[in-house]
RNA sequence: UGGGGAUUAGUGUAACGGUAGCACGAGUGACUCUGACUCACUUAGCCUAGGUUCGAAUCCUAGAUCCCCAACCA
């Protein structure tokens, strides 16, 4: 017989989303077939990853589940930001779920817009959100079955530089392909209209023509922008993409990966889908801006494997992977474009791409945000074709969600009130014992010394609140819990000149040690109270800087302010930033900063601290913090019913 | 103007011809040594108009609104 009322909790299903359901309907479709490893196929230029496929064709692959093998393949132009996020936990952990790989591949196809500086950051940024690329072990966010799948490792566009180039001369040899020598001015001025098509004189150039242009192109004895090498689709077609697309241009510009090898670069629509197909990627998953390429991207496979056989083993068609599309985050009071982000770094409106106010991943992380929180977060939104908007707030909770389950509480307080308690006695301390986390019983407690001068929030006194039934701080004749420590009742205030109060005048009842208020003498019931407050021993607290952080903006929309396009510096709030010394109790001296990122960190195991300061919200470790003075940012606020109730008086 | 997408409570997201559900938010209350957490209750929705059907969020037709596309960027 089983108790209604004692049901073990089913974990709620989690409804597919629509990127799920392709996956297994395709199931069939997936299997790992005949297509061509670039290195049977007699391509020149070896391709090392034959253990990759191995791994994939082994027995480590399930029965009953569809082959699921993702990528997350950033341009290293710009740091990463909580729009990559969505895409990489939603790519590798589709592949963890379905013990799948994912790869994290750079997209380096034009060496003009790429610096190194920019892959380190986004390896440790990917890694630290729990997507472990390179471990083959990694089982991720999967299903709890464990087994197979794994990080596929990192991948470079830039390797294949060598197979789309063969692949480009059997376009030309098949005539899907010619050298057009447009300026990109004329190409522009040629580009037509919806219903006027596009032209250009150099289509029906001779294969054997344009095959020499282009083996010249590729010797360097053109110049920049004197050439390309165009696919030959549809002048006509009302989808521009396919108006002849350029699949090749001249840079003769140094490759960080290649060096000078090259002076042609491939685009991105010719590199991608190549990118996809040698790597055996299944589910080539993208944002909604590239859903008028799919027909490309279709077309340059399909044009490539025209012509092959499955039969024959040196020229058997190669992989064709399906390309998915989905909306991209986009988070108010925020930007995330790349562009507008390096602005606020150019112009030194942030302190850099990690500055804690910034939507970069680098950013959060120093602001104290954990991956757990954005995976829980990106989970919540699901994955859809819906363009929407999205609180920001959404983020904040779900940062609070976790660090309340897991954030050690601390007492600091950061606008101090001198507080005089009138009967204790003069020079004594005292250590209380205080919980160090209600939410996990194994946390234990510490010692907090406590004496007749402490500091309170100058916001926990006020003389003559306007509702006094509903403050229940501290207020002349009213009494508090002092958190861990005694009862007090406010007595007086002093105050200056100018009438602002420096200090205030407590006693305490030395029956409520602990804070917690005995049975009166004759069995009355024990006093209650309505508030608890924190504080810090005067002459025992520890100064710390303490960073106060704003939205950047003060617009839900930066820049689009009453439907209209502007400027979104115009929304930016110059408050955003407030910098305090605050007391904090001498225990969270002990706690140093650590980077969660040092070398061979394992995802998920944070260690730069993280704490909460009871009633006042999340705080870590800033690393500008020194051997002598320790910098808190405040990670979220605590959520505040008072300061709402405070509001509407 | 041409093409490609999207539209379900305030927000996000399910339901795939058969009872419109979930989460967050918001509101009320309970609990509480954090005005936190937790718990209970409440709130509110299928873009519009037609049609097919015993039955439509779902299929059809027409319309509305929003997003993307005419880089040698990705």
């Amino acid at each position: 017989m089983s108790d209604p009322t004692n049901t073990p909790l089913v974990p709620p299903v989690r409804p597919l989303n629509f990127i799920e359901q392709i996956v297994k309907q395709d199931n069939a479709a997936l299997k790992w077939g005949a297509w061509a490893d670039p290195v049977d196929a007699g391509i020149p230029g070896v391709l090392d990853h034959g253990k990759e496929k191995a791994a994939i064709k082994g027995p480590a692959r399930r029965i009953g589940k569809p082959r699921v093998h993702t990528r997350f393949p950033p341009e290293p132009n710009g740091w990463l930001h909580i729009g990559h996020a969505k895409s990489i936990l939603l790519n590798a952990g589709l592949a963890a779920k379905y013990d799948g790989k994912f790869n994290l591949r750079f997209d380096d196809t034009n060496p003009t817009k790429e610096e190194m500086e920019y892959v380190e950051a986004i390896k440790r940024d990917v890694k630290w959100l729990g997507a472990d690329y390179e471990n083959p072990d990694w089982s991720g966010a999967g299903d709890g079955d464990g087994g197979g799948g794994g990080g596929g490792g990192i991948f470079w566009a830039s390797d294949y530089f060598d197979h789309m180039y063969e692949f480009a001369k059997e376009l030309i040899l098949k005539g899907h392909a010619y050298v057009c020598e447009l300026s990109g001015e004329e190409v522009s001025k040629r580009r037509g209209t919806p219903s006027i098509p596009a032209t250009s004189p150099f289509r029906d150039r001779p294969a054997a023509e344009s095959m020499k242009l282009f083996r010249e192109m590729k010797l360097g004895k053109h110049a920049d922008g004197s050439m390309t090498l165009r696919a030959k689709i549809d002048l006509a077609s009302p989808n521009f993409n396919l108006r002849d697309p350029m699949m090749y241009r001249i840079m003769h510009a140094p490759h960080h990966n290649t060096g000078t090898k090259w002076c042609i670069y491939p685009m991105y629509d010719w590199a991608h889908g190549i990118e996809d197909s040698l790597e055996g990627v299944t589910h080539s998953i993208c944002t909604l801006e590239f859903e008028n390429h799919r027909p490309l991207y279709d077309w340059f496979i399909n044009a490539i494997n025209e012509g092959r056989s499955p039969e024959d083993h040196l020229n058997r068609p190669i992989w064709h992977s399906q390309q998915i599309e989905f909306a991209k985050l986009i988070p108010t009071y925020t930007i995330l474009s790349k562009r507008n982000l390096l602005k606020l770094v150019q112009d030194r409106t942030v302190s850099g791409w990690d500055d804690p106010r910034m939507p970069t991943i680098a950013g959060v992380r120093r602001r104290g945000y954990t991956p757990v929180a954005l995976r829980a977060f990106c989970d919540d939104l699901g994955a859809t074709k819906t363009e929407s908007l999205i609180d920001f707030g959404r983020l904040e909770n779900a940062v609070r969600d976790h660090l309340n389950k897991v954030a050690p509480r601390y007492m600091a307080v950061l606008r101090p009130l001198k507080l005089i308690i009138d009967n204790y006695p003069q020079g004594q301390t005292e250590l209380l014992d205080c919980v160090n986390n209600p939410e996990d019983p194994g946390a234990g407690s510490r010692k907090v010394p406590f004496s007749r001068e402490l500091f309170i929030e100058r916001d926990d006194f006020m003389e003559s609140p306007p509702n006094p039934k509903k403050f229940f701080r501290l207020t002349p004749g009213q009494e508090v819990r002092f958190r861990w420590a005694y009862f007090l009742k406010c007595v007086d205030c002093d105050k200056d000149a100018a009438g602002n109060v420096t200090a205030v005048h407590c006693t305490y009842d030395p029956a409520t040690k602990g804070g917690d208020c005995p049975p009166g003498p004759n069995g009355e019931p024990p006093r209650k109270v309505k508030g608890t407050i924190h504080w810090v021993s005067a002459a025992h607290a520890v100064k710390a800087e303490v960073r106060l952080f704003d939205r950047l903006f003060k617009a839900e929309e930066p820049g689009k302010s009453g439907g209209a396009i502007g400027n979104f510096m115009d929304d930016f709030n110059a408050n955003s930033l407030e910098v305090i010394e605050a007391h904090l109790e001498p225990a969270l001296d002990a706690l140093k900063y650590a980077s969660d990122c040092a070398d061979g960190f394992t995802p998920g195991a944070f260690r730069t601290p993280r704490v909460q300061f009871e009633r006042l919200g999340y705080f870590t470790l800033d690393p500008d913090s020194t051997g002598t003075k320790q910098v808190w940012n405040r990670t979220v606020t605590l959520k505040d019913a008072w300061a709402k109730e405070a509001a509407k008086i």
